[in-house]
DNA sequence: AGCACGCCGACT
DNA sequence: GTCGGCGTGCTC
């Protein structure tokens, strides 16, 4: 027992064993190799990360203390040095130990697991693997030739899909893939993927989606096209949805290299594939890239930066990228870092549906579904075609208001109004979850009237059932409308039976939230409306247009999926604001013009992507204590050495509420960190770090509960 | 983070 | 008299 091991283990920066733990073995172990410690009265998951004594600044560490590490999960390969980098890299660019991300990384039921355990199962995978090759029918094994080979389905790629694969074959990438919806982006995906696999004996691909619920149809359709050429266990999904003991065996597979391809959401960017050599990110743009607790990552930033790091080639997919992935793949020559492929039209002769704009200034006061909308709606429906109405408010109103006194249904736990769900007469909080049945008076003054106050998809879908009752469809049945929102899809396999009856023709309207407006193909929507889009063009958040024009294309892109009704199809949005500039842009799909004005803007306004942001937040039990705890650690950072010398090229806001300041009685505030020099911003958060523990120390941040640094924020 | 130890209110 | 609330403190 002498040998020293630096030992990484799910300890937070707060809990003041920020780095590496030493543990003594008899061998030296090999960096990446998986142990079991003991820790106080506790036995945990850990990695090896380094041989040999501690870091000096843990040189008082006492010799005679140190203990022996329990166990070696030596059953399994170590974690690559690929692998470890990544772990690396993320931790010190998120402000997060090595530990807990790495930690984070593994799945869960890792943990449990006993040295013994963890063999008897990975013999178990590797016999089951065994009987599945023998049973593997001998057309369907690998053959020799070339890629593009594909007997079972003979795909026949477009002009555009040809150019953009060849494109992807002759640069290294990283790649960033504009494809309008309906260009065929996920065959260039298995097309790039088929390639690659068919390089190599051993190669693997990661595969990305924004959520949960897009992961089963992206696998189905690579099982199907994979399947038979790499076995059925080829193909393995990682997302949070998924049994502990679903996600251990995909790790596994992936780990041990049995997986060829890895489909998932932003956690599987972390996923150890030892020959990995491609990584696609679909719809690239999308919000759920970036982890909202925890090491608030960028999966899509992370799959460039290990792209690099593995030699792996990386291909972002969006019909509206992000702004920060248009600006890296402009030209070359300017500086632009991705190389763009271009995919602008639909496949077949698919139109992308006729953009209508209805003036809300110009009807009939306080209406919800303008008389034109209602009638297009109508129309569809005697047809029988389908409509798609988006309201991105769930619940029924989202505010109950007495009509005598200024009561309104807000949560006692927080600073946010409690939304009123008529199908279960409930008060429901959307942040803290607090649920209450409906008062039959006034709270405050005992009036029995009290009234909703706005609209949600559970009101929308009311009113559209009385406006729509007199129609019928062509069969002479009455009008079929479901919803489909967050409260609808509560229950396991929800969401997949509902899209089904839309699918199977069942429905004539469907009301929902943006949830309706993810990937999921509609053959026979032929109008989709959004009835109150406009909230987002005024906000405070910067980036709340990018969002808007990204969701609302991707809700036009709903329609007309299917040749035959294409030319019919439109997107309606009822706004205030017919003429504004992200309409005019819209109208035309014009992707390109609506980027070029909002980086206009950001090089104006000095604003991502040409500055870098970080934000701290606090949570404390009062907003004076948050705000206080910030503005201290602001002040304390001029006065110390290592952070006031960076402080030239850096602005520190002063510390503001959150928008919403409290959540279940915790107040929160922020403070903004920018700079125009990534370097500048990264060096000074690291050595703020150690201020910000100083500060929490001090008696008047006594209320402080926790703080986190979120590098690169996406909402501010 | 976990999990101990430690000191004050409502229950058998 | 105990069960249990969560406030400080420690873990290689």
């Amino acid at each position: 027992m002498t040998i020293l091991n630096q030992v990484l283990l799910h300890t937070p920066a707060y809990s003041q064993m920020a780095g590496a733990l030493t543990y003594l073995s008899d061998a030296p172990l090999p960096p990446g190799t998986l142990v079991r410690v003991p820790l106080g009265q506790r036995e945990l998951l850990a990695v090896v990360w380094n041989n040999g004594p501690a870091q000096p600044s843990d040189a008082a560490l006492d010799p005679a203390r140190l203990r022996p590490i329990a166990a070696v999960l030596d059953a399994l390969p170590p974690l690559n040095a690929s692998w470890r980098a990544l772990i690396s890299f993320a931790a010190s660019y998120y402000q997060r130990t090595a530990g807990e991300v790495a930690l984070a990384a593994l799945p869960p039921q890792l943990r449990d697991l006993s040295s013994v355990q963890l063999a008897r199962k990975l013999k178990k995978l590797a016999k089951a693997a065994a009987a599945v090759s023998l049973d593997t029918p001998i057309d369907a094994l690998p053959t020799p030739e070339g890629h593009t080979n594909n007997a079972v389905h003979p795909v026949v790629l477009s002009d555009e899909q040809t150019k953009v694969i060849s494109q992807f074959h002759q640069n290294p990438g990283p790649f960033l893939l504009f494809g309008a919806t309906g260009s065929g982006k996920t065959e260039v995906f298995m097309q790039c993927t088929a390639e690659l696999l068919a390089s190599s004996p051993d190669a693997q691909a990661l595969v990305m989606v924004p959520e949960i619920n897009l992961t089963p149809q992206l696998e189905d359709r690579f099982k199907a096209r994979f399947g038979s050429r790499y076995g059925a266990d080829a193909v393995v999904s990682m997302h949070s949805g998924m049994t502990p003991a679903q996600r251990l065996n995909n790790w596994l597979a992936a780990h041990s290299g049995a997986a060829r391809i890895v489909l998932g959401t932003r956690m599987a960017v972390f996923a150890s594939m030892p020959q990995l050599k491609l990584i696609i990110v679909d719809e690239e743009h999308d919000p759920s890239y970036k982890s909202g607790e925890g090491a608030r990552y960028s999966a899509r930033d992370l799959a460039i930066y290990r792209g690099r790091l593995e030699g792996a080639k990386v291909l972002l997919g969006s019909a509206t990228p992000s702004l920060e992935s248009w600006y890296h793949s402009r030209p070359a020559a300017e500086g632009g870092r991705y190389l763009r492929l271009a995919m602008p039209s639909r496949i077949g002769s698919g139109k992308l549906p006729l953009v209508r704009r209805v003036d809300m200034n110009h009807q009939p006061k306080s209406c919800v579904i303008s008389p034109s909308l209602l009638a297009a709606i109508a129309q569809r429906i005697t047809r029988g075609e389908q409509s798609m109405v988006f309201l991105n408010r769930r619940g029924y109103a989202p505010v109950l208001q007495c009509t005598d006194c200024d009561w309104k249904s807000e949560c006692p736990h927080c600073s946010a109004y409690r939304v009123f769900h008529k199908i279960d007469r409930t008060l429901r909080c959307h942040h803290c979850g607090l649920t209450e049945r409906v008062p039959r008076a006034c709270p405050a003054c005992g009036n029995p009237d009290i009234a909703p106050l706005g609209r949600g998809t559970e009101r929308l879908e009311e009113h559209l059932a009385e406006l729509l009752a007199e129609t019928r469809r062509p069969d002479g049945q009455p009008v079929r409308i479901v919803r489909i929102d967050a409260d609808t899809t509560r229950h396991k396999g929800a969401l997949e039976s509902q899209l089904a009856q839309v699918h199977t023709g069942d429905v004539d309207v469907l009301v929902g939230t943006q949830m309706i407006a993810k990937g999921h193909d509609f053959r026979r929507i032929t109008l989709v409306a959004a009835v109150n889009p406009d909230n987002a063009l005024f906000s405070s958040d910067f980036r709340a247009s990018e969002r808007l024009f990204s969701l609302l294309m991707q809700a036009a892109g709903r329609a007309g999926r299917d040749e035959a009704v294409a030319n019919q199809s439109e997107m309606w949005l009822q706004t205030c604001h017919p003429t504004h500039p992200l309409y005019e842009a819209l109208k035309k799909h014009d992707y390109p013009a609506f980027a070029a004005s909002q980086l206009k803007e950001r090089l104006q306004a000095a604003m991502p992507p040409f500055s870098f942001q970080a934000l701290v937040r606090a949570e404390a039990r009062t907003q004076d204590a948050a705000q206080g705890f910030l503005n201290l650690a602001s002040q304390a950072a001029a006065r110390q050495s290592d952070t006031a010398g960076l402080l030239a090229q850096l602005t520190l806001y002063p510390a503001v509420p959150m928008s919403i300041a409290r959540i279940a009685n915790v107040e929160r505030a922020q403070m903004l960190v920018e700079s125009p020099s990534r370097a500048a911003l990264q060096r000074f958060l690291s050595a703020w770090q150690g201020v910000l523990h100083n500060t929490r120390t001090q008696p008047e941040c006594k209320g402080v509960i926790r703080w986190a640094i979120d590098v690169d924020p996406l909402s501010i």
